[in-house]
DNA sequence: ACTTCTTGTACGTTACATCA
DNA sequence: GTGATGTAACGTACAAGAAG
């Protein structure tokens, strides 16, 4: 939960740079908040017919609210100036005006806090599944290499069978009587035979075709 | 420098309208 | 009739600037 507010902090923080000065307040509120006033209810308070009238009165019209779109879209901010020249364009209080812009901001804000989540969305998937793709990638290759191990020993295993029956290229081939093992250079071919570590050129290219599922 | 007041903002909430 | 949703309006805390 605490791990959630901060990530919104730091989101807010974000949209405050990117949109400066229409998201200015960035602190939170520090410590305990504390208890709000409700509000009381309308309700039997009003004669009936007027409180009829101010309801049909709430709804702004439609000419209203294409204006005060129009407004918005050019500025998100009003300064007092403006908000009178529209208010009394549109015949209404000054606070209808600003209130239907604070909570047209507020609005907005959050439009564009799920378009940003969704695409951090987008962005995480496509890195979890780079990360599934890179880990098969990982066991394939260990697969891999394990092959070449075996093939190896597997030729040592020879190379050693041969030795024994002729002494003399022993000195030449034998693994062990290299301390450390020779990984032979940068590469470990240097010092044998091509032939002896040639493994077929069909397995790797075999072993990289699953690549190709993701190029 | 300080306090107080004013103004504007974000944020959370409430009340009401509308629609399925 | 009812719950869900959208929105106008409100209450509060806070920041910045002006005025005393």
């Amino acid at each position: 939960m605490a791990t959630q507010m901060k990530e919104l902090e730091e989101h807010m923080a974000l949209i405050s740079q990117m949109y400066p000065g229409v998201y200015t307040q960035v602190a939170p509120h520090q410590g305990e908040p504390k208890p709000r006033r409700r509000r009381r209810k309308n309700k039997g308070t009003d004669s009936g017919a007027a409180a009829a009238a101010e309801a049909k009165k709430r709804k702004l019209s439609d000419e209203q609210v294409r204006l005060l779109e129009l407004n918005f879209g050019n500025e998100h901010k009003l300064e007092s100036e403006r908000k009178d020249r529209l208010a009394s364009e549109l015949g209404l209080d000054p606070r209808q005006v600003a209130v239907w812009f604070q909570n047209r901001r507020a609005r907005w804000r959050n439009k564009k806090l799920e378009e940003e989540y969704s695409k951090l969305k987008t962005v995480h998937e496509g890195v979890v599944l780079e990360k599934c793709r890179l880990e098969s990638e990982v066991l394939k290759l260990k697969e891999q290499l394990r092959e070449a191990e075996k093939e190896i020993q597997g030729m040592t295993e020879r190379i050693d069978g041969v030795s024994s029956n002729s002494p003399s290229s022993s000195s030449v081939l034998s693994m062990e009587a290299m301390d450390p093992p020779p990984f032979l250079g940068e590469f470990g071919v240097q010092g044998y035979d091509q032939d002896v570590f040639y493994i077929g050129q069909n397995s790797y290219i075999q072993g990289l075709e699953w690549m190709n599922l993701y190029m």
